[in-house]
DNA sequence: CAGTTAGTTGTGAGCACTAACAATCGTTTC
DNA sequence: GAAACGATTGTTAGTGCTCACAACTAACTG
């Protein structure tokens, strides 16, 4: 810095003017300085400059290490929009979701002393140890949806995630309304506040509609798990539909069935949840939820920002935060059917 | 830290001392100091170390905007190993691989002093663009594979890939094997060096084999590119089978001959490349090549940690470093069998 | 018992930057 | 024409940490 104000004849300080675009500049002066940051290729330390002002500009994501593609275009959406809210983003993956992993990555977060943290972990035990975060930090969790956790001071870990149990709503009442009576639900694990949501809405259409509930089945989102309940449910001569927990998991459901003779979606109709790029390909192509990865990724970091700039501005912590919640569509496609004869 | 030292009863630099697990601490010191840590709820403030160390102890990772099975699991995979390492990880995605976009990218990367980048960047744009950086600059490409871009100082851009070459010498010569004559590709964008190398793979085998070759059809990796694509090779009556670039392309590539009466893998046996999770619960279960992306994410930053402690330790930046090439293996499912007849 | 040594702890400077204040200059106001 | 003002630029201090070196202590040597 030295350097670029020796190079244009000012003062350290007035690069640092220009640099952040100050006022009161002379635009002659101005022009000079960047000439010279340009000659000398200067960017500026943001180390330094996170040591003074006691802001880092950096936020924290915490993923949970997955390749489903929600978790993977959700780091790419807050990305995106840290960026152009001016910060830089640093990810601390976990393996698993246990409070003490989850824990750990915050510590790693703390230690980088990022403004605020984006987490994307599920699990009851995650959504515990980010409660017991010291209430300073912003923080906003995807996917906790209604099962918002309470911070130490009282308030609620703000959340962002898509309204799973109208998702799950949408997709049975499609089947009720085909003509289907016996509806089978592949969950993902019983643990996870997603799949809890997503239980409830099936249980609660065909409660309503006075059809059986049958045993819920879980799996652990991926498509071997579809698979082997599928193995299992194909004895269950009854069976016209199943709703899975998502589109992974269908397809391996679908795969068994068809392995053991039932045809999708002329003797079984299927339902998928998420509206991953290739579910539109499957065979057939699946009937599914359509999670909105991007309005969820957006307003995650946008209910982050909120508190990191009610905090730097010195304001109180807005207290109960409400979860928010993003509607999921109905998308209709070939492995839906009305149920034989 | 001072107030560490204060409550610990000793100087600052004993607290650093204790921080940096140096020799030459008493032992009871030690606790003592740890204890007022504890106490304290301390952490290190990570932007003093590194303006006065000069070491930021962060990596950057350029990665394409793509929820694809490879770049997902790389995200994760790089970042695990940066942590066993002792490393931060900054991600800056990029939406398009055109030389400004990865050059934003890794000045973002450079402010915020990171000591090394990788970057799963692979287009030759983005290669050019990277070969332009400061010598002094760690960096590691994954997936340039054998058109490895040459840097200003004559140096060669490091970087690590799959062998693309061999495993579409794999996929083709398994079909061939199979009695298959006629046998098309459908690649990936043509200035992706991965989709060049696996089309040159695939010619290379026909022509060895006194096959016809026939055109190169390029899709986008995506599934939908592979069904537009079959829509129009369903009309060739001669295909007997096809090698696609990726999975998800195989699988619009198989729905489209499904649509058009074409049967996988009776009429048409179908190959990919990558093995996600998913292609084993295709319909039919998907024969193709597995990618070891574990290996990649790991092995490129082996090789970008190599680069960055020989800077540290002011050794002279190893001259032309070959690429690595890590090598596929093809795994063969039901998607292919004899022709017919 | 002085002199050396090794182990442990403390002191001062400096990393690159920004905030707060001080200084300069040309212009306006009365 | 002096005082006041606003715009621009400069000076100083301080951010939390590590490095280099100094200082102290206890044990050992001749």
């Amino acid at each position: 810095m030295m350097d670029v104000a020796r190079l244009a004849g000012v003062s350290h300080q007035t690069v640092s003017r220009v640099l952040n675009n100050q006022a009161n500049v002379r635009p002659e002066t101005r022009e000079r300085v960047l000439e010279a940051m340009r000659q000398l290729d200067y960017r500026r330390n943001s180390a330094a400059r996170t040591l003074v002002t006691r802001r880092s500009r950096t936020l924290g994501l915490i993923s949970f290490e997955s390749t489903l593609f929600g978790p993977a275009s959700m780091v790419y959406q807050v990305e995106q929009a840290a960026r152009e809210a001016g910060y830089f983003l640093t990810i601390a993956s976990v393996r698993s979701l246990d409070r003490r992993a989850v824990l750990d990555a915050v510590d790693r977060l703390r230690e980088q002393s990022v403004e605020g943290i984006v987490a994307t972990a599920h699990m009851p035990a995650a959504g515990e140890a980010l409660a017991e975060l010291p209430a300073g930090l912003p923080i906003v969790v995807v996917g906790l949806g209604a099962a918002a956790a309470t911070r130490p001071g009282g308030g609620i870990v703000p959340s962002v995630a898509t309204d799973n149990h109208t998702g799950a709503l949408l997709a049975t009442r499609h089947l009720v309304a085909l003509g289907h009576k016996e509806i089978r639900h592949l969950s993902g694990p019983v643990d996870w506040p997603e799949a809890q949501d997503r239980v409830a809405g099936w249980r609660d259409v065909l409660t309503d509609a006075g059809l059986p509930v049958g045993p819920v089945l879980a799996g652990d989102w991926s498509a071997r798990s579809g698979y082997e309940l599928g193995r299992l449910l194909a004895r269950d001569p009854d069976m016209t539909a199943a709703f899975c927990a998502n589109d992974q998991m269908a397809l391996g459901f679908a795969r068994a069935l068809h392995e053991t003779g039932r045809r999708v979606p002329h003797d079984v109709s299927v339902v998928g949840f998420d509206d991953v790029p290739e579910a539109e390909f499957y065979l057939p192509p699946l009937t599914t939820v359509r999670q909105d990865f991007v309005g969820l990724g957006r307003r995650s970091l946008d209910v982050l920002l909120a508190q990191v700039e009610a905090r730097d501005s010195g304001a109180a912590p807005a207290g109960a935060v409400t979860p928010t919640l993003i509607t999921p569509e109905l998308v209709v496609r070939a492995s839906t059917v009305a149920p034989p004869d």
